[in-house]
DNA sequence: AATACACTCAACCGCGTTGAG
DNA sequence: GCTCAACGCGGTTGAGTGTAT
């Protein structure tokens, strides 16, 4: 199906709140669903890539760590390209982050080194040679642990701005400083790190008392074939939502 | 202060894979 | 087994930002 008037480039504010909560309601799977029923103007695969890449509150912010730095380095020379396999041993970073990463940073330093003959990679950049695998060829090169209690977690450092700004002019959300706020935000959406990939139907999540039993689903003209009818304005009818967006 | 250049990163594109019908 | 739509991945692009001259 050729989608009219699809939209392209950058994600407005409106749009990033509408998506967020589209996923908090049907999970981070159904993408051609979920970019048809929320009426945003994008493709399936466009608010998956927005998710994936910058709205999924379980990303990581910030610069890469050393010990990111060095593991990407080992990970890339066992794995090559396979970008979206060394994001996944490296919690809250994303395929496309380390794809970037490794271009601007990573790439000339490898060939830098390659050229004077180093065997192996190892980041220079690295203050930490001391750790305990330094040097160790192993292909299991343990990642940092990376937990959002760490000082440089998503949600510490700042990510989703406008989200935070949005919230302060727009929901009342009293936030003083910049820590929490992430986490103000998506418990206000009930929204946390962990459900997020829940399927809808398991939600144990108070946003399904909004609405009405019957709007959501309907027959088609057969009448043989339940479908999800079209919400574009349906996020409009939560008290939150118009408050969010007004 | 103005300009050029370098860098970063969000977003798009194309293609391969997967799974439902 | 075939077809087609959706998904996921890797490569690439280009706008925005930072830095050097």
């Amino acid at each position: 199906m050729v989608k009219e008037d699809t939209k392209k480039g950058p994600w407005t504010e409106q749009e990033d709140v509408q998506l967020v909560f589209y996923v908090k309601l049907f999970g981070d799977r159904r993408w051609d669903f979920i970019a048809n029923v929320s009426g945003l103007k994008r493709t399936g695969k466009s608010c998956r890539l927005r998710w994936v890449n910058y709205l999924n509150p379980g990303l990581k912010r910030g610069k890469m760590t050393p010990n990111e730095e060095k593991l990407v380095l080992e990970l890339h020379k066992k794995w090559g390209n396979r970008w979206s396999r060394i994001a996944r041993k490296l919690p809250g970073r994303t395929d496309n982050e380390i794809k970037n990463y490794w271009r601007t940073h990573l790439r000339k330093e490898a060939q830098e080194k390659k050229k004077k003959g180093m065997s192996s990679y190892s980041s220079s950049s690295s203050s930490n040679s001391s750790s305990s695998s330094s040097g160790s060829k192993s292909p299991t090169v343990e990642p940092t642990p990376v937990t959002e209690n760490t000082e440089c977690s998503f949600h510490d450092t700042g990510g989703l701005d406008f989200l935070v700004d949005m919230s302060k002019k727009k929901i009342g959300l009293e936030i003083e400083d910049g820590s929490n706020t992430m986490d103000e935000i998506f418990s206000y959406l009930d929204f946390k790190e962990g459900n997020c990939n829940l399927p809808y139907q398991t939600m144990a999540s108070p946003i399904w008392d909004y609405f009405p039993n019957d709007s959501l689903w309907a027959m088609d003209e057969e009448g043989n074939k339940m479908f999800m009818q079209p919400m574009g304005d349906l996020f409009h009818s939560f008290p939150f939502c118009n408050n969010m967006i007004a």
